[in-house]
DNA sequence: GAATGTTACTAAAACGCTTTTGTAGAGTTT
DNA sequence: AAACTCTACAAAAGCGTTTTAGTAACATTC
């Protein structure tokens, strides 16, 4: 790194004006009390009284000076901040990002603000980022894909969470629905020998989709091998833990025709393992994946998944934080809201060969 | 979507105490004045004249009670907030997101909290938000992916801004060299008849990215045919703008054994273009991309592509920032600082095979 | 013409902290 | 014993708002 001048010279608009106005001083320049310019300003039913032609003077004043009021002071006085913090565990995993830009959308159009800390799935951030907000006085907290067990005072909403706590909003996928679209598709297809990669321990749907996909199974009277069962080690947001899981697979020598995946992520690192050993995608084995995410389409080729619509999942979130914020419910109304997953079918999986295992 | 109860109870610990303590209760409790505790908690130079046996029970006392103190009173009387705003273009693209890794590493690790914007290349918004980040009182501002004009009164560093503003630092890449080792590796396998998809218009790099390609090719000696270089048109965030921009490529009819695409996104999709189109890749056109997102090793084949160090990158902006602040120079201190490129060299490129052209 | 109402405001407290200035008392110096 | 220096605190101002409780002046009612 060095550091040097170039590049074009710019700088358009200079927004510095001479340091902002406070209500005092606007107050005084109308020759007014800062509680009536105060009261005008934000309309309150108490200035109705006050004469049109004073309203206006006011206002004007203000757009002239560009009076600002300062956050902190509004916010230290009405004990409320209008910013909400979001947990997630990564903000450069496509999941979280995903799902906050939902949240973004709602929060913003709504004035509201948000911090993001990434917990990396570190037990004691988990724990003592939730604190570093609330001493921000934060509003409200989102958690996205994040064990949830805190009771706090402000209300709060999850985004793909399990836990029931009270003062806790779960916005959840319909895992019973996502488990049977994806298995029935691969048992239509002709598969009876499917394998398995279930999520990391930490990760919160882990449990939930797993039980799932067991129940679907049952009801086609598909049967799970245990040896075709292996699951994702490790925090890395990269495809090689898929990578991984898979050659554990591969590895039992059982036999498989069909791979579902924990997440879209995965799954590319076990079309890559399986390649590796010699297998066709989707000629030998088909891989489902889920989520969706943004390039599952352009793989190659490209992914049949379970999407799930983290964006709306967001924004659902947010639209349910701050109805909870506004009715200063932060008590009670746990409960959960659902969210349809959909199977988008593209070109990992076909219908099974023939009565010939692979390898 | 349905409301309804299920899943399993937890709710572990509960954090609800009475009301949090403020300072003046403290103080009060302890028999001395909200000052004295205040030095004290602070460990202010002013309270060396304290007994020891007194401040230990000020911090023993603050212990006991949790005393958090107030942001918001402390901020409103240091007019600092100890946050900081970063606008994107959407937080859910991985460059962006990427560099907020780095961004946020540091940041919280100093004791600073950041807001998030995504702009979406929204003029209007690219104006307003920073807007509101001063209303909201940040301490300074990080500028990913955004072309900027402002002069602000806080201090502003960007990522892969390239407008020479005062009191803004631009953390860019070294743009000669990234265009250096890519046209250099496929001169060197052989190539001469290459393609290029160029940034959209509003992407911050667009400019010096094509600038640094073309004077590279002067010095290699290779001509490039006005032909063989397309444009990413749209501002999603799919692979969808590489096929169609590689689409275009081909409709020319115009030869080429190489592309070299704009970020790695473009680069899936103009594969896929290829493919259609009935080339192979690398075989018949190989295909270098840039950034090197977390997928790019991943794709099938592994892509080739320039690598940017975006998690550094945003950590550097950090660091600079915070460094800025604590200087308070918001003025002044442009100039830039620069971090390298490296050449991920994988399975999309090769060789070129011989003097026939594809098709 | 006394009581009541309305109009157009203002005073002052409160939100919770930091920081500068002040001061009472004890000890030390001359 | 007067003058000074420490020691150990406290008072008070100030950061910029919002909001409640007034109040002075004038108009209306009975």
């Amino acid at each position: 790194m060095t550091t040097k001048k170039k590049g074009k010279s710019a700088g358009k608009t200079v927004r510095m004006g001479p340091k902002p106005v406070s209500l005092k001083e606007l107050a005084e320049h109308l020759g007014l009390s800062p509680a009536t310019v105060s009261l005008v300003i934000n309309g309150s039913p108490v200035a109705d009284s006050i004469p049109q032609e004073t309203k206006d003077r006011v206002l004007a004043a203000a757009r002239k000076y560009k009076y600002r009021p300062s956050f902190f002071a509004r916010s230290l006085r009405a004990q409320r901040s209008f910013t909400v913090g979001v947990i997630v565990p990564e903000v450069s995993d496509g999941y979280s990002a995903s799902v906050m830009s939902g949240v973004e959308d709602y929060l913003l159009q709504e004035g509201y603000f948000y911090f993001v800390v990434s917990h990396r799935h570190r037990a004691d951030l988990i724990d003592e980022y939730p604190r570093l907000f609330l001493e921000r006085s934060v509003d409200g907290l989102i958690a996205v894909d994040t064990p949830w067990t805190l009771q706090l005072k402000v209300p709060v909403v999850t985004v793909s969470g399990h836990n029931q706590v009270k003062g806790v909003t779960n916005i959840v996928l319909d895992h019973v629905r996502a488990a049977e679209i994806a298995l029935k598709h691969l048992f239509q297809l002709g598969h009876r020998d499917i394998a398995f990669i279930k999520g990391q321990e930490f990760s919160s749907d882990t449990e939930v989709r797993w039980a799932n996909i067991e129940k679907a199974a049952r009801h086609l009277g598909l049967r799970i091998s245990s040896a075709l069962i292996s699951q994702l080690q490790g925090d890395s947001p990269s495809p090689e833990l898929g990578y991984e899981a898979t050659r554990k697979l591969l590895s039992s020598h059982k036999p498989f025709t069909a791979l579902f995946a924990f997440n879209d992520i995965s799954a590319m690192g076990a079309i890559r393992a399986l390649r590796e050993a010699g297998f066709r995608v989707p000629e030998d084995v088909s891989v489902v994946g889920f989520d969706d995410i943004q390039s599952a389409a352009y793989q190659n080729p490209a992914l049949t998944t379970v999407r799930q619509p983290l964006r709306e999942m967001g924004r659902i979130a947010a639209e349910t934080l701050l109805r909870r914020i506004r009715a200063s419910e932060s008590n009670s109304h746990g409960g959960e809201r659902m969210v349809e997953p959909k199977l988008m079918i593209r070109e990992t999986t076909c219908r099974v060969s023939n009565g010939l295992a692979p390898k």
